[in-house]
Formats: structure tokens, C-alpha cells, sequence
DNA sequence: GATGAATGAGATTTCATTCAT
DNA sequence: CATGAATGAAATCTCATTCAT
């Protein structure tokens, strides 16, 4: 990883990637692949190459390097992440049918294990190299944090009004939650290969976070 | 990696570190800061031996490959993971001043909280590795679940047998409570290097556990 | 050397070697006349690399390892070797105007020699690598003596029941007259760095084979 | 292998061999066995020392470098190998019952035979150290042929006097007759590892060399 | 655009040798 | 005498990147 903005490579990109050739299709496909099973740093280039049906030499043509293939790989996940957040979708999500923060957790959730399971084995790169690479971790996770937290800590602070959380700060609150999602997804994808989710799933993880697993009518 | 079993390698491991040399201990610990820092496949041997003020040659006299140094930081560390399940000291939490599930998870966090915190350094390296290399991953992960999961399955389940939890299967409730303890450290630790944490936090963690976010007296 | 079958590696030697690049043919040119002079063992690749005015990565970019680079030497002339002894060409000695043994040995033997003194580097350590290494001994040897001493006998056995020879077992017989023709030309090759062979020295050795050194007039 | 010459070394290593430790008698049984089977060059002095159970160092206390330890192992065995043609044993030979070439060379075979193979290991460490290694090849083989080559040739001089021998010049008689029992040996020892050897062989190896295969009866 | 041969910097590894104990 | 930890030079090998075609 270069020391290059990512924000700015994150527009860069956007202006090459105009129209992806076959070729290129290919590169990124075999790059996901590969990247989500064995991590960048244990995939040398010749094997994308190989396993694209392409020559060495059309990867660096496109992507100028390595590093800028894996931006490439991973900034239009990164940046198809944050819709969800933005204000109209959130603004639709609180007006319909979502009165409650159990509802709003139920669709938060889903959407976003939706996301991430149709989009298995980027999101598997994308976690694991923001968990490895220091660098890569230090640009993304403020991006992360100015347009992810942020909201939602907007959004819990609206039902909190309500009274519907327990007597504990709002960050705090937001960190555990969003520690049991991320922990969540992470395990499921990164650690247990675990790509099967069930509706019933996602009830027990929303009770789980809404009232624990003490049993209250002891 | 080589594609031995990870536990043969842990035998031989041990017989071989009858006693380190100072230039041993050097290597480990530079080892250990560098790869919790930049991840052991962005860090060179020569990198950890300048670091160690060590020739790079007493590196491989020692440790034989670098994939050898690797499991030579972790394995103690995993070892030392498993002894607070161990059935001597599991009895003892059980049999204390323990009575409910949320006290037995209690001193539990607590415990390996304070365990991972104390190393920190290391329990960094053995997150990261375990998520980023696969080979690892598949040799450790077995051993932990064999260890770990099951002993916390009959924990949970003696307590569930007293009506203490939500009708729900006891192994989906141990698959979220170690999704949220793990997601809790290694979010701290790799992702945040956050390594602050106090009393009131677990306290907080051990309620949220318990009886989520949800305020009962509304 | 891997423990693979040699055969397998000599055919996937032959796919690899479509068309060998300029590099290549000197990368290999430098590596017969150094391995030829101070065997593979003594020599290193960034040796045959200046040598052939070459990077050292080239060398590894087409042979992947040392091992395989002796091999890409060794297995062309390997091959090479047997023709001699095909069916046609056997045929065909046999018929045209070889009548007793003696005249076959001689033209065995000069076509056998020549072979060896166009090829005199590459045979060179060939020999000098067949004694040395003995996993490439029992790699080499048995295909050999399946090729080579099984059809040396068949000739041997037409010659024999035509009385030509004394009376002991033929199998004997061919490990004696190969050991001979086999100690000329390594003791010359490898030994004695003798390149020079007159038509004079090959008729002696062929009336040594026939009838010693024993004066039968006396 | 540096450039000293080697019969100082051999002169040298005398002086130092004045008395053997228990601990000089393992490692040069275990170089002379690891040398046998893969060879100098792919014999790490570690391998011995481990095998001689012995600590690398002391290999070097006593031998001070690998070269030498080899010379160590060689020059005994060279130095034993000359005796048989010392003018005594010479003139003791021909004195007795051997009044023909074909008793001489019977006896000489049965004798050389006898020495190898009950100094199989370290003949083989000699046989493929002098076709291996060109410096050693070069200082060796000098004091062979001064020791050897020319006492064979006196000795066979007077046989021919006698009329014995073909009329070939002595000195490829020689050539021929010295080729074949050294390809004898050295594809029984090195080649086919082919360590019984009897009676009728060698009266075959004295049959073939005197009167070859050809049948003279016909 | 695409190729793949070539590079060279750097990574891992080996190993004979030294030296303090 | 013997040890074995330590060394560092050199060996093998990897790989992102360049460039002529």
C-alpha cells in the first residue's frame, strides 16, 4: 500500500473504470476469488493472471499495480456500502412501516446481511484486509466512521427520545451493537465459511440484541 | 504453512524450546510487535532480525523457517487460551460464589479479557492470522471449537436447565454470546487498537448479553 | 531433487519447452559447460547467470528451480540416447552388412561414441550427475536398463545362438561389454577430459571386447 | 576444495592423526556413510555431526574445515591403495606361482577386489569425490597414475617380453585393461550398489579381459 | 489493447565457520 | 576437549513491474 489518499484513488478509479474490457472482468473476478480465499499479500499477480486466462502483463496495463487492483476490487463494495445510510433511503426506512427500533433493526439487518451475502467474496477481501493491512485500515475506517456510525447514531438517538433503550450512552450503545453485527457478519464470512442465513437467523440475532437471553418471565 | 498438523507442530515445538537464549526471547518478541503491527506476511525476516539486534541467520538457526517462527508465537498463547475451560477451573467458577449465568459470565469476560489484554500483542497476531491465512485457520479453528465451544455448550446448558434463558436452542445462544465476545475483542484489539477497558465497560457488556438494549420498564 | 518421476517431469519438460527463447538457450549453454566443469552441485545460479548474460530471475522465470534447470539439460539427451536402440533402427543394423557381432559392436560402438563426443559437455553431467545423485540414479537408471540393457541382450542372443560367443550366461556377458564400453567413456569424458578418439583406438577396444589381450598365435 | 597441494595436506594430515578420539571415529564414520550415499557437496556438516552425535563443533576442532574432514576420509583410503604395487609386494607377486598375466591378473583383481569392497563406503566416497570434484581430480589423479599406471606398464612389459600379449602398444593395453577394471568397480560400487561379488565373477572379468567373447572354438 | 519475456530488488533459507563457555 | 549459540556470506527463489513486439 502506497500512502496515497484513498479518497482520491477511490475518485481516480471512477474515471477508469469507464468501460471494464472482457479482459478486465476477467482480472477482477479471478482477483476476488483468489484475494477473498488466500489474502492479498499470499497471491502473487501471475496467479490472477493464470487463473483470468490472461497475461501478466494486461493486469499492470489496466491497474498500473497491484495494490491499485485491490482498490479496485475494493472501493465500489466500500462505496455501495453506504447507501443504506444515506439520508433518503434512511428517511424512507424511519417513515413506512418502521416505528420501533426492533423494526428498524430488523430491516437495518437484513438489508445489510443481504448486502453482504450476495456479495460473499468481496465483502470476505474487504473485511479481512482492513483487518490486516494497517494502512489500508487507517483510510477506510474513518470513511467508515464519519458516514456509518454517525448515522446510525442519529437514528438511535431518535428511537432513544422514545424511551426504548436501557439507561446507557448512546456511543455506547451504538458500539455494542455495532460490535455484535460486525462480529457477526466477520464470523460468519471470514471464519466459518458459514454463507447460509436463515430468516430465523436474523429474529434470534435482532431478539438477541433487543433483550439478551435472559429468560424474563422467570 | 506447511501442511503438517498443527498439533504434531505444537509437540515438537514444545520439546524444542527447552530453554531460550536471550537472542530467542529478542527474536520472539520483536517478532510478535512487528507482526501484530504490519501482519506476518508483510513482515520480513530481516526486518525482524534488525529489530531483535539477531543476525538473520540465528532466526533460521532457531526457528528453522519463518512459518516455524510464526507458530512458535502463537501455539504458547493457544495453549494458555484453553486452561479456564479446563474442567478444575471451570468447577471452581461453577462451584464459587457463581450462582447465575450472568455472574459465571462475568468472572468469564472478565477473565479473558484481562488474559487477551494482557496479551495484547500476541492475541493480535493470533486474530489476524487466524482470519487472513487459511491454512492456519483450518488447522486452529478445530481445536478451538473442540475445546471451547463444547465446554461453554454445558455451561450455558446447566444454567439453561434452571430457566435462567430464552427458549431458544442452546447452541444458537452459544454461537451469539462468542460471536459477541469475539466481535467485542477483536474489534478492539485489530480493529481499533483500542486497548483501554474498564470495569464499567464489561459490566455494560455483560448486561447487554444479558438483556440487550431493550428498556423492560417502559 | 523433488521426489517426483522423472518420466512425469520429462514429459511436462517437453510441453513446457515449446520454443526456447535466446536467454534460454544461453541460460542453458552456461549451465551444461559450468555443471560439465564443476558439477551441479558446485555451482550456483547466479553463476550461470553471468555466464549466460542473463538475470538471475530469468533462470527461475524458465526452469522454476535449479533441480529442474539440470533436468531441461539432462532428459533431451537422456532421451536421445535410446534411438540407437529402436526397433527400426536395430532392425536395420541387424540386415544391411552386419553380419557376425563383431561388425555390430563396431558400428554400435562408433555410433555410441560419436553420440557421446557431439554431445561431449552434456554427457558429461549427465555421467558425472548419474554417479553423484543418487535420486536421480534411481530415477534414471531403471528407464535405462529397461531401454537399454533388455535390447542389448535380445542382440546379444540372435549373435549367440549363432555360436559366436563363449559359453557363459548372456546376461554376463552384456554387464561385462557394457561395463567396458561404459568405463571408456566415462574414465575419457569425466576421467581423463580425453576428447580425442581415433577410428584406430575404437577397432582395438572392439578387438579387446572380442578376443582380449591374449596372443593366440603364441 | 582450496588449492593446496595435497600431498602436504596428506603429510599434514599424518601428523595430526597421531591418536584418534572416540569422538573423531564417529565423525568420520558418519562422513564417510552421508558422503557415500549423497556426497560431499550435499552433506551438510550438521548431517554429520547430528549423525555422529557429536556438536558441529567439534568437527571443526578437529578436521578445522569440511574439505579437510574429507581428505581425512580419503587420503588413508588412497594411500592404503597404493601398497599392493610396491616393488615388494610387486616382486612377491610375480616371484611365487605366477608365472602367466592371467595368474597376475587374477591375483591383482582378486586383491584390488578384495580391498574395495571391504572398504566399500569409503571407496565409494573416493571413486565419486575424484569424478566429481575437478580440483580434487586434479591433484588425485597425478599421484595415481605415477603410483599406478607405471608399475602396471613394467609389469606388463615383462609379460609381453614373454609373448603373451596381442600387439597393441603396452600403454593402451594398459589403458584398455585399466578402463575395464575400474568401470568393474566403479559400476559395481556406485552405479549399481552391487555389493556381492564372487569367485566365478572375477574368474569371468579375467576370462573376458584375456581372450574377450568370442567363441574360439568355432 | 494484449502479450509474455525479462528484470532486479528483496525474501527466505542454508551452512561452514567462529568463539565464548 | 567439547559444546552449541551465533554469525554472515552466499545460495535459491519470488514477484511486482517494465517494455519491446
Amino acid at each position: 500500500m502506497s500512502e496515497s489518499k484513498l479518497l482520491d484513488a477511490l475518485i481516480a478509479q471512477a474515471k477508469l473504470s469507464k468501460k471494464q474490457t472482457e479482459k478486465q472482468q476477467k482480472i477482477v473476478e479471478a482477483a476476488i476469488t483468489i484475494f477473498a480465499e488466500k489474502g492479498y499479500a499470499n497471491t502473487s499477480t501471475s496467479e490472477i493472471a493464470k487463473a483470468a486466462g490472461v497475461a501478466e502483463g494486461t493486469i499492470f496495463r489496466h491497474y498500473g499495480t497491484k495494490d491499485n487492483l485491490l482498490l479496485s476490487v475494493i472501493l465500489p463494495f466500500f462505496k455501495e456500502s453506504f447507501p443504506i445510510m444515506a439520508e433518503e433511503v434512511f428517511n424512507e426506512i424511519m417513515s413506512s412501516n418502521v416505528h420501533t427500533f426492533e423494526e428498524f433493526l430488523k430491516v437495518f439487518l437484513k438489508n445489510r446481511i443481504n448486502f453482504f451475502f450476495e456479495n460473499k467474496e468481496i465483502a470476505k477481501v474487504v473485511i479481512k484486509e482492513i483487518l490486516y493491512n494497517e494502512e489500508l485500515k487507517s483510510n477506510l475506517l474513518p470513511i467508515l466512521s464519519e458516514n456509518f456510525i454517525i448515522r446510525v447514531n442519529k437514528a438511535l438517538d431518535i428511537f432513544k427520545e422514545r424511551g426504548e433503550f436501557v439507561d446507557i450512552p448512546t456511543d455506547r450503545i451504538v458500539k455494542m451493537v455495532l460490535t455484535f453485527i460486525a462480529g457477526f457478519l466477520a464470523s460468519r464470512l471470514v471464519l466459518l465459511n458459514d454463507y447460509s442465513i436463515t430468516e430465523e437467523e436474523i429474529e434470534d440475532a435482532v431478539h438477541f440484541v433487543m433483550d439478551g437471553i435472559r429468560n424474563k418471565e422467570q
